[in-house]
DNA sequence: TCCTTAAATTGACCATGGTCATTTTAAATA
DNA sequence: TATTTAAAATGACCATGGTCAATTTAAGGA
């Protein structure tokens, strides 16, 4: 089984990680290059892509993260019990993968791993995000007449669709928390 | 206002556009290069980013003018009575925006344009998918709460969010066609 | 028919993500 | 401590999308 990983691998890691970081702090996700990273990780092209199989791989990390401690959030929050206080819980969420188209693509792009040896950071944050919405809605008084892992998926697709067309030059007239509210309501609460 | 389009332009034009295509129907979208557009038509390659802002644009069309066909097919469709005589007019749509991982993303991407004036063949089929549901669902039976247009919507979300999930590894017990069915039973005909 | 000039085309060049044969480092062992 | 060798790091190189100053072409007027 080879032998065990050396320190300084860990620590190029980090290094790598932290100059991403620092760019993405002062450029955002979207101007970050991986010659800069490396550059200001002093080590060579090279060793970055040894340690992250494409670019997409070191975003999903990084972007993963983010959606992770907001998720954190959700999670030590007390539920909901409106759709008011669901979208509530949610737009922290949506206000983050809005934040740049870029972002927002990446997201989309590895939200769905294509193969099972490659589910990441943020494919696996998606998955917790619904199963915590599923924990949730389980104590919620929505409809009745689909289970609980149904109205958690619609949820989800619906959160898409409405940052997708917060995007669109042809749907700026409402804002994401406007439509999802309108959207939830929907599907959560039909007459 | 400048001299009238020449002829060898839309020459030009057709030439890049064809050779795109026959690229396409022998490799597939994601195999098509640019270098190997320009030189299956003869043309320098500075030629093909005056006629087409990016290679994005180029599959805008490319992509756009399938999905216009598709929806052609189901304009003359004599429209919809149930949620499975829907999912049917719809599934010949899904198959082709699905048969290429690569055929999704760029989907996705040129889906909202980010400006009005950037709106393309793809946004703009989106569009008129969007109004030809509207005016199928005019004449059918499902839900009076909420607006033919939410309805339309919704429908639209589901249909990519069953896509996208069928790219998933962790998903794929389901096909596009099930899951979809499960999503517009629960949208269109909530008990 | 010859000029003028806007439109169209060209291809060398750039930007950036990604590869891989070679070199360096350090953990294990004699 | 010296040797061995797997792991890590290197950087020249490649692939491909995209730019732009220079050149060629052709429409319309003198």
């Amino acid at each position: 089984m080879g032998r065990a990983t050396q320190q300084r691998t860990l620590r190029t890691r980090e290094q790598l990680i932290n100059a991403a970081r620092e760019i993405i702090d002062s450029a955002g996700y979207e101007m970050l290059r991986v010659e800069d990273v490396v550059a200001r990780a002093k080590v060579a092209k090279g060793t970055f892509f040894a340690h992250f199989k494409d670019k997409d791989a070191l975003m999903d990390i990084l972007i993963g993260e983010r959606i992770d401690f907001l998720l954190d959030d959700m999670e030590t929050s007390s539920g909901f019990q409106t759709v008011e206080e669901l979208v509530d819980n949610t737009m922290p969420f949506l206000r983050f993968i809005s934040s740049e188209r870029y972002v927002f693509d990446v997201f989309l792009r590895l939200s769905g791993a294509l193969a099972v040896e490659e589910i990441g950071k943020i494919a696996t944050s998606i998955y917790r995000h619904d199963r915590l919405l599923a924990g949730q809605l389980a104590d919620s008084p929505f409809r009745q007449d689909i289970s609980i892992d149904l109205q958690s998926e619609g949820i989800q697709s619906f959160c898409i669709n409405a940052v997708a067309l917060s995007f669109c030059a042809l749907h700026s007239d409402q804002d994401i928390k406007t439509r999802l509210t309108v959207y939830l309501n929907a599907w959560l609460c039909p007459q």
